[in-house]
DNA sequence: GCCCACC
DNA sequence: GGTGGGCTGTTATGC
DNA sequence: GCATAA
């Protein structure tokens, strides 16, 4: 008995696509194992194609679990099957990846394998991978914004995009958010793109200030929609859709037509739900190659708006740093610990005034945690105290450590 | 999840 | 032969 | 050049 008869060999369009141990359950609320997973998405595969093939991206890898934290792998492993292909990403330091690039059923079936639970590719073909063809309008709403809230500020979002010529395309984001995504003609760069979603995101903060902001700075967000237009900036990613997302139920990212957005909730689209969804009536976003778009527009708006004016004077915020922790667990034990003892002002707190914030270290997030204390009197505001928890992503190989 | 360097 | 480390150190803005 | 965010 070795450890290969712990494994299935699938065979995917005429390609044999290994499985190992397929009987491991990745979801245990519903039950689904890693094989139920590669099934989704080969029963999905037009839709999850169109969202993520033909693209470059960076696998996030759950390998012990969706509650162990995931690791980043850029480089596509040396060992994969002749079939999987890459592209060669170059970065503005000199460095570069050769990362995957999904083509087919047998390529998502692969990379399910080596642990990815979602996709995510970058916004570009891997036949151009510096002009996008593809605008994504992240909206991240803040702790305590309601669905309602968001589907609003969707909509305000899809009219600016269709008075400036584009087609705007939704779905859920398989955790609280909504994304839009919009095709392009792959004529301008990373910068552009960028330029064209800020200008949106400013827009759509002008026309409903109360509902969304488009402020980089998380303290200053406040409980709105936070259109984050950065995410259109090179080297980002975002999970593709019919993504199924790392969380207890097994969410996916789902396209929805613009009348369900306001009726259905981001919790009704599991891998079970999503499975018959698709059988029965196939992908809602199945024309967005077909409505590529052109940047002019947004451009000329950019130009009427003018450069983003800032304010010289203004307060900073009191925020106060509660932990750092390589994982989200500890961090969020951190705050719970602080909050004991700091139960006198918590009901001065409201939910965006907690900042929880995955940062990027390497090959996997940690966490960090703020508390801004600006609905707290300013005579009952906690000092700036140790750490609850503390943590340096760059221990061990700093710059400067070599032999 | 899996490779590979190291013991 | 078994074990354990590695697997993204980017990008852009604002001060 | 440092901090800030994804
Ligand atoms: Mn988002
Ligand atoms: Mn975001």
């Amino acid at each position: 008995m070795s450890a290969t008869d712990s494994a299935e060999v699938l065979e995917v369009d005429g390609r044999e696509v290994r499985i190992s141990h397929p009987d491991k359950v990745v979801f245990p609320e519903p039950g689904l194992t890693k094989l139920d997973l590669v099934r989704y998405y080969l029963a999905v595969a037009d839709g999850a194609l169109r969202g993520a093939g033909g693209r470059p991206m960076v696998l996030k890898r759950f390998v012990k679990g969706i509650d162990r934290e995931a690791f980043f792998q850029k480089r596509a492993p040396d060992k994969r099957p002749e079939w999987i292909d890459t592209a060669t990403l170059h970065y503005a330091r000199g460095t570069s990846a050769e990362e995957v690039v999904v083509r087919d059923a047998a390529a998502l079936a692969w990379v399910v394998n080596l642990g990815c639970i979602d996709l995510n590719p970058h916004p570009v073909r891997a036949e151009d991978l510096d002009r996008p063809d593809e605008l994504r309008v992240d909206l991240d709403p803040m702790p305590g914004v309601e669905w309602e809230h968001l589907v609003d500020v969707a909509f305000v979002a899809r009219d600016v995009l269709a008075e400036r010529g584009l087609t705007a395309w939704p779905k859920t984001s398989g955790s609280r958010g909504i994304h839009l995504l919009v095709r392009l003609e792959p004529r301008w760069e990373f910068r552009d793109v960028r330029l064209a979603a800020e200008t949106l995101a400013r827009e759509v903060a002008l026309r409903v200030p109360e509902l969304a902001t488009a402020r980089w700075w998380k303290e200053e967000r406040g409980e709105r929609v936070f259109v984050d237009f950065n995410q259109n900036a090179k080297d980002r990613t975002v999970a593709s859709a019919y993504s199924v997302r790392p969380r207890a139920d097994a969410r996916v990212s789902t396209p929805l037509d613009w009348d369900e957005l306001r009726v259905r909730r981001p919790e009704e689209f599991t891998v079970a739900t999503v499975l018959e969804r698709f059988a029965e009536r196939g992908d809602p976003m199945a024309g967005i190659d077909e409505s590529a778009g052109v940047l002019d527009g947004l451009l000329a708006l950019a130009a009427e708006l003018g450069p983003v004016e800032r304010d010289a004077d203004a307060e900073p915020l009191p925020v106060i740093e509660i932990a750092r922790a390589e994982t989200k667990e500890e961090a969020l034990d951190g705050l719970e610990r602080w909050k004991a003892r700091h139960g006198g002002i918590l009901g001065h707190l409201r939910p965006a005034d907690v900042l929880v914030d995955g940062m990027r270290g390497s090959s996997s997030l940690w966490y960090r945690i703020r508390v801004n204390l600006q609905h707290v009197p300013e005579a009952d505001r906690p000092e700036q105290e140790p750490l609850e928890v503390d943590y340096d992503p760059w221990k061990g190989r700093r710059p400067g450590e070599e032999a």
